[in-house]
DNA sequence: TCCGGCGATGGTAGCGCTACCGTTCCAGGC
DNA sequence: GCCTGGAACGGTAGCGCTACCATCGCCGGA
C-alpha cells in the first residue's frame, strides 16, 4: 500500500472528524461557528480535538477562506519607546479577536520599504497598520492595488490612504507654544528629533510662536536644535548645552520626554533652576514623566487608544462591518506639572 | 460560461506563467531557485512578474511546502525597553533571510500562555523564539509535540527545550556583588523587579554576598526591596526611599538601569552623594547609562547579539542545516563608570 | 395528506502553490 | 550508431481547509 507522498503526519481536521464520527465540514463548523451545529455534535468534536491534540492549520484555512486572521504592523523602528504602548494595545486587541500580529520594520529612512511591503502582502494579512503615513508613491500604489485594508496611525493627513487613527502633530506643538506664552515665556526654543512626526510637532510649535508674536518681530525666530533619532537622554543633555552656547532662552519644547529628561538633568548639572530659569515641556507623558525632578510638564497622547482604534478599524473592515468614520483624531492633553 | 466559484481575482503564479509562456511549475522554480532555470526563462518570468504586478501567496506556498518562512516571537511584555534591541535584531536578521516575524505577548503572569502557543502553532511557523524559558509543563509539552524548533533566550537553563541563547542571570548578579565587594562596600542591598529573570539576577547577587561574607555573619543578610514590573524611574525612586527608611546601606544593585536611574535621582534629591554615600549598579547598559549624573556603572548584555543568535538558530534549523552547539552563552561585561 | 420551510449535516470542488516523478533534448563517450 | 547522463521543463496530485450547493428529517399549516 502506497503512503501519501507528502504531508506532515500531524493530525488534521479530517482525523478529528473521523474520531468524532462526523464529516470534515461539520468538524470545521463546530470549531468556527459553534452555534451552527447541535450541542451534541459540538461536544463530540471538542472531545475529539482534546483527544487528538489537534491544532488547526491556519495556512490552509486562510488559503481556503481568503481570510488569514493576520494583522500586519509596520513600524519605523521597534527600538523606540514611544510606540511601546501602542504596539502592546494593538497586539492585545488583535489577540482577543483571535488575530495575530506580523511585525515589520521599515527603518526611518525608507529604502527597503517597498520590499517589506511585498513581503507583508505575500502573507495576505486582513489589514495593514502603518506607523506614520505612507509617503512613497510606489508604496501607496502597492498598497492600494493589494486591496488590503490599511490603517495609518499617529499622524493626521489630509488625504489618508484608507483609515486613519492619530493626532494632529502640529497642534501638539502649537499647544506647547501657547502654554509657554501663557506663563509668560518669550525667549523660547525647540529641541527636535529628525523623524517625520517630531518635525511636524516642531513646526507646529514654531508656527504658533510666530503667530502670537506678530507684533514683536525681533523675537520671532525660534532657535531649533536638531538631533538624530533615536532620542536619548544624552542627546537631550548635549542639545541643551549646544542651545545655551548660542542663545539666551527661558524655555524649551522637546519633541520627546526622553529628550526633556536629558534637558532637566543637564539644567540641574549647570545649576539652572527649572522652571524659574528654564521652563521645559516634553511630549509623550512617558512612565517617568511624573517622577522627574521636577515633575515634567508634557503633552499626553494615548498611544494605547491609537492601537485599540487601529485594531477596531482592522477587525471591522476585515469582518465586513461597515466603517462609518474612517478618520479618527485621538486628541491629546497638556499635562501641566512643575517643569513649565 | 461559469466563473470560478471563488478566488480573489488577484494574479496568480499561473497567470504569470501564461504571460511568460511557461508552465506554472517553471515559473515557481524561476522565483524560488533561479539557478535551476535557463537565463532566458528567468528573464521572461521576471518580466512577466513586473508586468502583472504579481505578489506570491505565501499561505499557499507554505501549505504546499510545509515551510512558512515565518518566525514567531513570544515576549512577556512588549512595553519593556529591555528587549527592544533584541527584538529589533531578531526582526532584522529574519527579514534579511526573507522571513517574517509573528509577535505574541504572553503577559508576565502566564495564564493565557497556552492559548497563545496554540494560536502561534496554528500558523505553522518554522521556529518559535521564547523570551525567557518556558515553564509550564503544559506549554513545554505543546511545544514539543508541535515539532517546531524552539529557541529559548536570555536566561540559561540546565535543561533547555531545544536551542538556547542567553546569559547566566545569576552570574550577572554575582559579578555586581563581587565588584561592590572589591570597592569595599559591605552594607549592600538589592532593588529587584518581580519578574523571573530579575529575580535570578537578584538571587545571584545575594548568594555571592553571602559567600564572600562567610566570616562576617552579622552582615550576611542583604535587604531586598521588591517592585512590581514594569520597572520605572518612579519605582526606583520610591524603592530607594523605602530602603533608606529601614536600613543603612552604602551600595545598591538594581535589576535594571531604569530603576538605577530613579535611584540616582532620588539620591540626589536627598543630598546623598553617589558613589561616596551610595554606590549604584544597574543592569542593561541602556542608551542613557553613560549620561546619567554620575555615569552609571552597569552590567552590559548584548541583547542584539542574542537576537541575531536566535535568528541564526531558527534559520539553520529551518533550512535543514546542522546545529552543532545548541546552547550559547552570550556572556556579559561589567561596565565600570562612576556610580560604583 | 401534502407541502414549504428550516435546522443539521454532508459531498464536491477548489484556494494557489510545490513535491514528485516524468519527458524531452542534446552533448559526449565508446 | 547507440547509449548514458544531465539540464531544462512539464503533468499530476496533493497540502488542509472551507465555500457552495445539496440532502435529509422533522414540524406546522392548509
Amino acid at each position: 500500500m502506497r503512503r501519501t507522498r507528502r504531508g506532515t503526519g500531524r493530525t488534521t481536521l479530517t482525523d478529528v472528524a473521523r474520531v468524532a464520527g462526523v464529516a470534515p465540514i461539520t468538524a470545521s463548523r463546530a470549531l468556527n461557528s459553534p452555534d451552527r451545529v447541535s450541542a451534541e455534535t459540538l461536544a463530540r468534536v471538542r472531545q475529539a480535538v482534546d483527544n487528538t491534540g489537534y491544532v488547526p492549520n491556519l495556512l490552509a484555512g486562510g488559503l481556503a477562506s481568503s481570510r488569514s486572521r493576520l494583522g500586519a504592523l509596520v513600524v519605523p523602528s521597534i527600538a523606540s519607546p514611544i510606540y511601546l504602548d501602542f504596539v502592546q494595545a494593538l497586539t492585545t486587541s488583535l489577540n482577543e479577536a483571535d488575530y495575530q500580529l506580523l511585525l515589520g520594520e521599515s527603518g526611518y529612512h525608507n529604502a527597503r520599504e517597498s520590499d517589506l511591503l511585498d513581503a507583508i502582502i505575500a502573507r495576505r494579512p486582513d489589514g495593514i497598520v502603518l506607523t506614520g503615513t505612507m509617503h512613497s508613491a510606489q508604496g501607496r500604489k502597492r498598497l492600494r492595488s493589494s486591496g488590503i485594508p490599511v490603517v495609518e496611525t499617529w499622524g493626521m493627513t489630509s488625504r489618508p490612504l484608507d483609515m486613519l487613527a492619530g493626532v494632529a502633530q502640529q497642534e501638539v506643538g502649537a499647544a506647547a507654544a501657547a502654554h509657554l506664552n501663557t506663563i509668560g515665556r518669550r525667549r523660547t526654543a525647540v529641541i527636535a528629533a529628525d523623524d517625520h512626526m517630531a518635525s511636524r510637532r516642531a513646526r507646529g510649535f514654531t508656527t504658533e510662536v510666530a503667530r502670537t508674536r506678530g507684533a514683536e518681530p525681533e523675537a520671532a525666530t525660534v532657535p531649533i536644535v536638531r538631533i538624530t533619532a533615536p532620542s536619548t537622554l544624552g542627546q537631550g543633555r548635549r542639545a541643551l548645552s549646544r542651545l545655551l552656547e548660542q542663545h539666551e532662552v527661558d524655555s524649551v519644547f522637546c519633541t520627546s520626554d526622553t529628550i526633556a529628561l536629558g534637558v532637566l538633568i543637564e539644567a540641574q548639572a549647570r545649576g539652572l533652576s527649572v522652571p524659574d530659569d528654564l521652563a521645559v515641556i516634553g511630549y509623550g507623558d512617558m512612565n517617568f514623566a511624573a517622577d522627574t525632578p521636577p515633575p515634567l510638564t508634557t503633552v499626553r497622547v494615548d498611544g494605547a487608544e491609537i492601537g485599540r482604534q487601529a485594531a477596531r478599524f482592522l477587525l471591522d473592515k476585515s469582518q465586513g462591518r461597515r466603517v462609518s468614520r474612517r478618520v479618527v483624531d485621538i486628541g491629546f492633553s497638556l499635562v501641566v506639572r512643575e517643569s513649565a
